[in-house]
DNA sequence: TCGTGTTCGTTAGAAGTTGTAACGCAACGA
DNA sequence: TCGTTGCGTTACAACTTCTAACGAACACGA
């Protein structure tokens, strides 16, 4: 995962282990959730004692932090490699980041889905975010635009400071937030199963949406 | 909170009792969430012990679900009263659901956040879903509209089971379905917590979506 | 090659949780 | 008044997270 240059035996070994464990965590995290994640069953799946495994994590916290981390990070590189391959395209970002969610719902709920009480996110989370939203606001700064200044727009202008130093219209930071909001709202619920009664098909009104986003004339 | 007319002493009493274990469950999710809701610590705090609250819920599972349930039944009679008091008006139900998510960000989550993986909705909660959908529906059969016909205006207008029995224009499910997602969309995320870096107004942000989505032009 | 010290995995155990079983008692209804 | 029903208790099983103490394996310097 990352360089085993200059590291000693232990720390290799420590390293493997830690992955080992996040493997398992992410097959019990598919299968069950967030909250049914166990050490003592990870540990026992491995071979090794309950205890053991607090060698690697100090908590089951650390733990989950570390799976978040890795799913921000999982999320940025996929936004990273759109990029790379379609340049700044709002509509292949969109595309991206649906094959993302359901590729592992729970994977997407552990990063947008409701959030654990007391946890809160460590600060190098926010650098991913960080680079996520640049590439969005790459993407939707390059995407024709005939639509008047609204007024949540020059509110925008004016609190910017969450688009890091990115020089992007108004109308672009706009657009890059509804973006946001509005994927994620479909997203969510239809990775929740609220559209499952309902015989509509959820990637038809995700590309209706996703096509509201793209008009020269929205939001 | 129901009737207590024709009851016997014993069912009163139980009625009261699973009232007032609601009552402090309600305090401990607002309190620590949903994953935090522990049987035996209500049961301490009503001073008895553990098992003595499953004579009146068969599991934890029941419990969360009679919250749910109740959640949703909150909605419905948000909805309901919003509706009496400003008649079919989409604003006014999105401000109301606004205020309604604020007030109880916990309870929010327990209808649209994260679902438990093996839990499933019991059926009588459809029937409040859609007594919910059907205001939202009247409210917007009566927003003005000089939208064309959309592609998936035409796929919904073949998959309109979930609509029930109303007569709502293909048009009008749509701009339906994108006031729940689009609303639930800034909501869930604010709610969250995923604003907090970045210094904008969330409610101005809510307007600018409801603006569009009030819109003839919507969506 | 031989200590030495760090680290790992173990078992034991504390303090929780959900949930079941068996018991006594109180209350309701006939 | 008396039997049935239901309530709350304690005891217990089977979990969970997490700490403490111990022995063994390992890496490393002398």
């Amino acid at each position: 995962m990352t360089d085993t240059g200059t590291e000693t035996p232990r720390e290799r070994y420590r390293a493997q282990v830690r992955a080992e464990v996040k493997a398992h965590a992410w097959e019990q995290l598919a299968a069950a959730g967030a909250s049914a994640l166990s050490l003592n069953a990870i540990a026992k799946r491995m071979g090794m004692s309950g205890p053991a495994l607090y060698r690697y994590f100090a908590n089951r916290d650390e733990l989950i932090t570390e799976l978040i981390r890795d799913a921000y990070r999982s999320l940025a590189d996929t936004f990273r490699a759109t990029a790379a391959a379609a340049g700044p395209d709002a509509s292949a970002l969109a595309h991206a980041l649906r094959d993302w969610a359901l590729q592992d719902p729970h994977r997407y709920f552990l990063v947008y889905g409701t959030p654990v009480p007391g946890y809160h996110a460590p600060d190098d989370i926010t650098d991913i975010v960080r680079e996520i939203m640049a590439t969005l606001l790459d993407a939707c700064a390059a995407l024709p635009s005939d639509s008047p200044a609204t007024p949540f727009g020059s509110h925008l202008a004016e609190h910017r400071r969450w688009a890091g130093d990115h020089p992007a219209e108004p109308a672009a930071l706009h657009r890059a937030l509804t973006f946001w909001t509005r994927l994620h709202g479909v997203l969510s619920l239809e990775l929740a199963g609220h559209f499952t009664g309902m015989e509509f098909d959820p990637a038809l009104f995700f590309a209706a949406e996703l096509e509201g986003l793209t008009n020269a004339s929205a939001p």
